[in-house]
DNA sequence: AATCTAACTTGCATATTGCAAGTGAACTAT
DNA sequence: ATAGTTCACTTGCAATATGCAAGTTAGATT
């Protein structure tokens, strides 16, 4: 039986507010690009990513990615304290957003990663190819 | 002679994360959505979108915005009480971050204006296309 | 001159964020 | 077996940001 979702009350019924709501604060996206583009999957290996979240937002964003189903928490079977975070479909179908969303600061600001970039403007399917081809045994 | 710009200091250099620090918040991309959808220009109409903005947050983020080239603001040449703010060619090329948000949303929560998403889905291109021609006199 | 309108600003309560330190369960080394 | 370590969080609290209601000011309208 498929589990339902308590209506969620938002501010509008506009899609681009859905998704605001869901992914617009300082964190969220990045740990997203983390897991897409870095592969990671612990709490430990988030914190320790360039921009310094704090652990307790962190723990938030977690949760709160979690209930959106944008992402998935299982605990490791090899060792018991870890909690192994993984995309859901939906969680990898952000993957053009966050391309689009690169691209366009790459253009417009001076950043890093110009190779990763290059290669994103080539070709923008290569990025969610990607991304699949590494979640996809996480979800059978 | 061009502006130079004061260094943004940045979390980090990654693309993404300037991205985010520009326009992860709560309301920034709902004001970009008014202006490249809707063709709103004005304190008022952004106001009054379906989001309820608090006018301290607005006046706020059109600073935020301006202040990063996104946007625009001019006095109104036929009503001295009105400022036109219009998207910079940098806040027009941000059509294809707002376009993928949109089918994201629409994909996967429920959603109103489908009529809209099924023109987006249909041609991507379309969106920033009609952003420029939009915007094409405001920038000589 | 009086009123209205557009674009803000101000004051203040509430919520969110960030930092540093702490906790408890599970692993590892002796 | 026990001591120390690692992992994923919590907690307490100060600093920021947000949201609401009520101004304020310059310019337009009557």
């Amino acid at each position: 039986m498929p589990k339902n979702k308590p209506a969620p009350k938002r501010r509008s019924g506009c899609p681009l507010n859905a998704s605001v709501e869901m992914l617009g604060d300082r964190w969220s996206l990045l740990i997203l690009r983390d897991m897409m583009i870095r592969g990671y999957r612990s709490f430990n290996e988030f914190l320790q990513s360039d921009e310094k979240i704090a652990s307790n937002i962190l723990a938030d964003r977690l949760r709160r990615l979690e209930s959106y189903d944008i992402i998935a928490a299982q605990r490791d079977s090899a060792d018991g304290r870890k909690v192994l975070y993984s995309l859901t479909p939906k969680g990898i179908e952000l993957a053009p957003v966050l391309t689009e969303m690169v691209l366009w600061a790459a253009r417009h600001e001076e950043t890093d990663n110009q190779s990763l970039v290059r290669e994103m403007q080539r070709d923008k399917e290569k990025l969610i190819a990607d991304v699949r081809r590494r979640w996809a045994e996480a979800h059978g």
